[in-house]
DNA sequence: ATAAAAATCTACACTGTGTAGACTTTTGCC
DNA sequence: GGCAAAAGTCTACACAGTGTAGATTTTTAT
């Protein structure tokens, strides 16, 4: 969306533009911290990257752009985290591992996940975004399951569905979790963690 | 909020106020429908109730305002319904009762309970009235998995926290299939219903 | 029939968005 | 070093939507 393709390749130079973009983002983070998405405006994100509405809108062709953007940014970060973390272990420390990783992303962007959840349906871009992510995570859900002897399938008792309702599960526990304290966030990982275990049957 | 006490105690006549208050709410939600809260402006619901943005304002201080009572309309009738739904069963039967009453809910009200969960960070009155609904779904789901054996506290595998996710997971699970259709909402429904009953350790 | 209450309207002030066009700075090249 | 193009920035404006004020009409109750 920028006037000007993104220096991603380590360009040579860096653009001063280059620097004004992460200095937008930064501000729409932090507004977003103690304004809200409605109440933070526009002028308020440019003023505190220390421009005018104006040059704002050379970068960025709207406000839901800027936070599609910034949760573009966030979101990556997530995939290369999720790509990193192989998927060769057995079904109980595998449960383990991702939970423990859940906490961690929700600690550090807690904030933008849950902006993006939240504009999901108003702003069709961050919709996209978000849906791949969450099934990134079905998908890891379903091959624990699958390894720990659920069958394999898209009926109700089956690894697919499963996986779908464990992931909402999480989703929305540690969205609420994140709103409180880290200390809520580990509860509700260890809560989500035993539902999960108990319906990958490995709880006898 | 309306500028005159709700007419709520069988009043002799009905105020024409009342008629308009109701076709003001019936709009709202017509065009929740099929523009969203954003796209939806006073003036089109003025309009959709036969007066003019300035009348709106008589009933109802603001956008929000008028959002809030459909919410509170819609919610006040799911109180209704889960105190009638009373608790004096066994547990398996218990949780497919709960299931198939959820699923009534939802495709009667999916609209607004979506409304109501978008809303509920923005419009705190909105947060307040659905942080309520879940905590009875909460109750009734601590209850049940309490009459199965499992052990009341707040610990991560006891039923308390355990109803708390499972809420958030069936909240988020029919909140998604609401949107698609009524198999949906059944599909999920099982599948909501089968964890719900492994987690309660009712699957020998 | 009539006065108070309820309901409605028009007009306005304000805030925030997005756009237009002029102006300034930076960059790459001869 | 000088200079054109690209990149960045600004001010000013047009527009849409919100909420308010005050005058005016309709309803209701006596």
């Amino acid at each position: 969306m920028p006037g000007r393709p993104s220096a991603h390749g380590r360009r040579p130079t860096e653009r001063k533009g280059d620097v004004r973009e992460r200095a937008i983002l930064d501000t729409c983070e932090a507004l977003l911290a103690h304004k809200g998405y409605d109440a933070m405006t526009v002028g308020d994100v440019a003023q505190g990257a220390g421009i005018t509405r104006g040059a704002l809108y050379f970068y960025f062709g709207s406000k839901q752009e800027v936070v599609t953007a910034l949760v573009a940014r966030t979101v990556e970060h997530l995939w290369e985290r999720s790509r990193v973390t192989a998927q060769t272990e057995e079904p109980r420390p595998a449960i383990t591992a991702a939970m423990q990783r859940t906490v961690e992303l929700w600690s550090a962007h807690g904030l933008v996940m849950r902006t993006a959840i939240d504009l999901s349906l108003t702003v069709p871009e961050i919709g996209e975004l978000w849906n791949h992510t969450a099934d990134l995570f079905i998908v890891a859900i379903t091959a624990v399951l699958e390894r720990a002897g659920v069958q394999g399938g898209t009926a109700p008792d089956q690894a697919s569905a499963m996986a779908r309702a464990l992931c909402w599960m999480i989703e929305r526990t540690f969205y609420h979790a994140s709103q409180e304290s880290r200390e809520k966030l580990q509860e509700a990982s260890a809560t989500c963690e035993y539902i999960w275990r108990t319906s990958a049957r490995l709880i006898p």
